[in-house]
DNA sequence: CAAATTTCGTTGCATGTGAAACAAAGCGGT
DNA sequence: ACCGCTTTGTTTCACATGCAACGAAATTTG
């Protein structure tokens, strides 16, 4: 057995180059980590999250959350509210100057995916995303 | 745009997931990192090996080869010589007890990633190889 | 052949990360 | 209302990681 034909090192591998590809753009564009960077984008989307949400969405956890959402609001990109309802909670919501970045970064970012996937014919990209798909629902419910 | 319809996420989160599984099996059998899993793969399956072939076969830079394989020394699963030729090279050999843990160990993990793909459906998986494949080249050539 | 340069592996340092401890707030039973 | 218990977010601590500096060995250059 080869490592370089062992399926699970082959897709971790191309997942990690991928990943670093668009890393390098949110990170060069607006020094965002990838952590802060998924935050963000939810934030961008949503009137207001709180940080199970945010947790529950990003596959970050708590501590996660907490330190990127620090981080993001020291460059005052998001504010964290504290709820009126239940004082222990946290209620996230994007600024301005947040929404403006995430515009302009979003198309970067998917514009440099889009170049590395169509790179790839048609019917790879196709089968990529079959799988990936199918994947996402037996690794992470298994 | 949602997050998780965003491919390059939902990429990220499906390989995450996956390799987690596997790491759980070498972490708790044998208290390996996934560097070290990588490093003795390669060298269960070699005579010898120097860092530069293990850091352009691993994907990893020389400071985690370094790091990885003082452990796995000290761990006595290799050995890592100095080379007679030239003497700023480390040569390193797999330990028989090495070879012993690797061969108990590839056989749990690849039924572990074998049992995440066997609950995707065979039309699934082919697609899942052909893509990573295909993505394999496109993000790491480009 | 001596000095400068390059290569290889390691180490120091500054930063990031995860697990557990923690404080504050809410909940619940008596 | 009070004491315990749970939940939420932060902090602490120990460890991992990446980058740059470093020392030793080899190579190149004058």
């Amino acid at each position: 057995m080869q490592l370089d034909s062992f399926f699970p090192y082959r897709l971790a591998v191309a997942s990690e180059a991928f990943s670093r590809k668009l890393t390098e753009v949110y990170q060069r564009e607006f020094g965002l980590s990838r952590e802060e960077w998924r935050l963000l984008f939810l934030l961008a989307n949503a009137k207001s999250l709180t940080s199970l949400e945010l947790s529950q969405r990003t596959t970050l956890d708590k501590v996660q959350v907490s330190r990127a959402a620090q981080r993001l609001d020291d460059k005052g990109l998001i504010t964290r509210a504290i709820s009126e309802e239940d004082r222990r909670i946290r209620v996230y919501h994007c600024t301005p100057e947040g929404h403006r970045r995430f515009e302009q970064l979003l198309p970067q970012v998917d514009a440099c995916a889009q170049g590395m996937l169509n790179s790839m014919s048609a019917e790879d990209r196709a089968a990529l995303d079959q799988g990936v798909t199918a994947l996402l629902k037996a690794a992470s419910v298994t």
